[in-house]
DNA sequence: TGTACATCAGTGAACGCGCGTTCACTGATGTAC
DNA sequence: TGTACATCAGTGAACGCGCGTTCACTGATGTAC
């Protein structure tokens, strides 16, 4: 046991290794707090610093303040919605009668699985500070596109427009982050509450996609009295 | 001028008015910070009473804590929707082409008018104490209960079941309420992104009433193959 | 390859500051008689 | 109605504490020759 070489061990690494290793450790400290019930928003400094097993100076090694991690934290935000749709394809390419609860099942064991990044955007989507905000946004937004892209490829839905499909599964999305905080807020011991909510949930994407598929795509088209 | 009577003046109040007056510049001055950019999780005592011009040990004299009267703030919401429905009572009652593009815009000035509100809901109904969160939640879950009600005496929906209709006026308040904080971050001086972000908006609602309309109510219903 | 120097991630101490909370107090308002 | 006492909203001073930020430093790693 001694003397084993340890792959994640600090030693051999070159410098920039290491630095990138506590930079890691800071990003980690921030989204275990996080975890813990805190917001981001009220993070400070030191106590990121602490968690992270590092003083509290050697913050400024890496951001110049908490927003500058909290970026960071939106970039691994992005990968994981990226991972969500890769999963989400691989769903959609299996035979089911049931995609939609399928996909729905997915979602919320993704979301438990990451439990903490969807914590992250769920407070801070509306929350924190204005760059924070913007840059999850725009997460959100290519996160959207690629669905749209994936729709398209699908099939299904091939008489509407890219606009009124980047519509649709802005709504699908909205509805999708809606429902992460409520699963994330319920205790691991209510069974029939938890399948009450995925069932509301199956159920409003439903409504969505019968709306998709009996809206009338006609460009220019006069607003009717619907 | 001077002598005239004032009616906002501590004068000539009883010690409970008064105190009430001070217990409502707190509260006011709290949602004066959450206008200013501020998070309500982040505003501390000394803050708050500052701002409410008082001494900060008078804080106590009316909350034990923030949450506390973070709670004050969430009863002020409940109002504030309540109001919000009965606005669009009228709006309804008014025979108009376009309802749905109407009860859009009015929603959007409704928001903008009671801006500090509505960022408090959006970035506490997901962020903050899980208190606070509770609370929001108990209130917009009332909230989308009257709007079933109204749904009701509208008379449009009659085949689908209250469970049903409450799936539905859901989505419609996820929808809603996702979409305040982008209206409040919308800046003033901006109308093309604002009229494209409502038209947007007036469609997303467009596509639910679609598929509520072509939504099967059946009790018991096997799950389809949609 | 060896040496001399530069870089720089992380340290540890120190600073001034605003925080939440406590305490004893004041004096106007309310109440009992 | 008048008086004597109780209540209590708001005051002002004080406390210990953790915060963000600064500084000079260390010593291992990287680089130039």
């Amino acid at each position: 046991m001694a003397g084993t070489p340890n792959p994640m061990s600090r030693e051999n690494l070159s410098r920039t290794e290491r630095k990138d290793l506590t930079r890691g450790s800071l990003v980690r400290a921030a989204l275990k707090l996080i975890g813990e019930g805190r917001s981001f928003t009220s993070l400070g400094i030191r106590e990121i610093a602490r968690e992270a097993g590092v003083v509290p100076n050697s913050f400024y090694r890496h951001f110049n303040n908490t927003d500058e991690l909290g970026l960071a934290l939106v970039a691994e935000v992005g990968l994981t919605l990226r991972r969500l749709l890769r999963e989400a394809r691989q769903v959609e390419g299996e035979q089911d009668v049931d995609l939609l609860r399928r996909s729905v099942q997915a979602y919320q064991a993704y979301v438990k699985q990451n439990r903490r990044l969807f914590l992250f955007i769920s407070s801070e989507r509306s929350g924190g500070s204005r760059t924070l905000r913007a840059a999850i946004r725009n997460e959100v937004s290519h996160f959207t596109s690629e669905m749209v892209q994936d729709f398209r490829r699908m099939g299904d839905y091939s008489g509407l427009s890219t606009g009124d499909l980047q519509m649709i599964c802005g709504l699908v999305v909205t509805t999708m982050l809606a429902a992460a905080p409520e699963m994330l807020d319920l205790q691991a011991d209510q069974p029939l509450l938890e399948a009450e909510m995925t069932e509301t949930f199956v159920q409003q994407l439903r409504i969505v996609l019968l709306g998709a598929a009996s809206w009338k795509p006609k460009s220019n088209r006069v607003s009717s009295a619907l």
